[in-house]
This record gives structure tokens, C-alpha cells and sequence, in this order.
DNA sequence: CGGAATCCATAAGGATACTG
DNA sequence: CAGTATCCTTATGGATTCCG
């Protein structure tokens, strides 16, 4: 009888598994959400569709081809739709999937977190810049 | 004649949007997060302190450039502490400080909703891809 | 309007070699 | 052991131009 149960055993190896591997799942969220732009964009169609130039408009600094390559990938990934109006000129609406809204408490969370923690860590920054400089 | 040409729109877009960057913690936290290996790092830090080269073995594919790197930045941030042992050889360790621990719920919580919902983004981008292969 | 395609500067990151 | 320094390749992303 081995001292670690065959659960124990396949629990820690689960973990490593998850943690590690550079195929785990947990790995290719966080290179999504780490995209640049993705939270964002999210965050924008969190409260209802929008245009691709309201997009646009409201997430300023994007350029035009990151916002789109950024909404494919989203697309792609089923988290947004793309809806297009064959009008003259083309209208263009995105809007979360329900599997994209299912990830707004976790930015939300994150959001959560920031706002409390984010001064702490700016004065940890300050301090630790403080004694770099000498 | 407009009042403002393109160039001072795109000029004060990009002034609003530096201003939105530097007050929003939410997004400065999620350029943290967003690193590729900072999430690693804090996960294999998680259940207890370890050292330079446990982590190195622990986090298959990480060059020691960015391990240190990483380390650095999260020292900084005041998420983990580096404690040198002078003996010979040097042995250092890093541990969760008290905020980075705070941050663990944030990723069990990404952790959770990667394993719960990846394989429904997979199935969609099988999909999509398949339709963009035509 | 909502893109696609191209060009190009910069930054990220890996490999290697060396050090206290 | 725990890094630092350097080189060099690749990825990222902005600007611009053109199109249905």
C-alpha cells in the first residue's frame, strides 16, 4: 500500500498537469485575456452590442487593425458574435455570446481586485524604484 | 474647413487614452496578469516558498531570462519576497507576500472558468476554422 | 462603413556564454 | 546556485493605402 492514495496521486498529477503544460487549458485563457485589447473590448460590449465604430470610438487608441484582428480572434474563439446588416453603407453589430458573458464576473473580479489592491502595489513600486536608484 | 483636422482628433484620442491608462488600475493589473509567465510563477508559488532552480524545474519552459525577469517584476510589485541565504552556494527563495496571496483566489477563479468552458472555445474555433478552410 | 493588405519600426523573448 | 550580459530571431502592432 503506497503512503498517497490513487486519488491523492492523480489529484497532483492533475495539478502539475494544469499548471505547467503548455497545452493545459488554464495556459490558453490566460493568453487570451492577455491580449492587449481583448479586456477591453470585452468590458465595452459588457453592457449591451455595439458598433464597430462605436467600438471604435470607445476604446480610444486602438487602431483599426488590432480592433478587428482582436474581435476575429474573439469570434473565433465563440465569446462574441458578428452581425452584419447588408445596408448601404455596411452596419456591423458585436455582441457576447452567452459564453462571453459568462466571463464578465471574472473581469469584474479582476476589476475588483485592481481597485483594491493596485495602490499597494504602486507604493511597493515606488519603494522598491526608490532603493534601485542609489 | 473643419475645426480640427484628423491628425489633432487621432492626437486627442491618444492623449484621453493615456490619461484613461494611467488612472485605471484595472487595466495595469491586467498587463501584470497578462504576462506569459507571471501567472506560472504565482501558481507554482502557491503552495509554499521554493527556490530559484525549483521554479525553474517546476515551470517547464521558462529560459532563466524571463524567470528572472518575472521575479523581479513581482518583486517589485510587492507580490513576492526574495530572501538570500549567503551560504555557499548562494540559496535564494521567493515567496508570496501577503498581497500576492490575495491574488490566488483571482486566478482559481480563471483556472476554474479555463476548465469549465475551454473546451466549448475549442469547439468554436474548430468551427470557425472548418468554415474559413472553404 | 467596415474592413483587407502591405510595409516597417520596435519590443519581446530564446540561446549562449560568462560571473560572484 | 543564481544570476548578468550579449546577440539575434521572431512577434507585435502602428501607419498607410486600397476595396466592396
Amino acid at each position: 500500500m503506497p503512503t498517497r492514495t490513487a486519488a491523492q496521486r492523480r489529484e497532483e498529477a492533475a495539478r502539475a498537469y494544469d499548471a505547467f503544460i503548455a497545452v493545459c487549458p488554464t495556459r490558453q485563457l490566460v493568453d487570451r485575456i492577455s491580449d492587449k485589447w481583448v479586456t477591453l473590448v470585452l468590458c465595452a460590449l459588457g453592457d449591451g452590442p455595439k458598433r464597430y465604430s462605436d467600438l471604435s470610438r470607445r476604446i480610444a487608441g486602438v487602431s483599426q487593425k488590432m480592433l478587428t484582428q482582436t474581435l476575429r480572434s474573439l469570434e473565433r474563439d465563440g465569446l462574441v458574435v458578428r452581425e452584419v446588416t447588408p445596408s448601404v453603407p455596411v452596419r456591423v453589430d458585436y455582441e457576447l455570446t452567452p459564453l462571453g458573458t459568462t466571463l464578465m464576473p471574472l473581469i469584474a473580479a479582476i476589476k475588483t481586485w485592481a481597485e483594491t489592491h493596485m495602490d499597494e502595489v504602486a507604493t511597493s513600486r515606488e519603494a522598491y524604484d526608490a532603493v534601485a536608484a542609489r
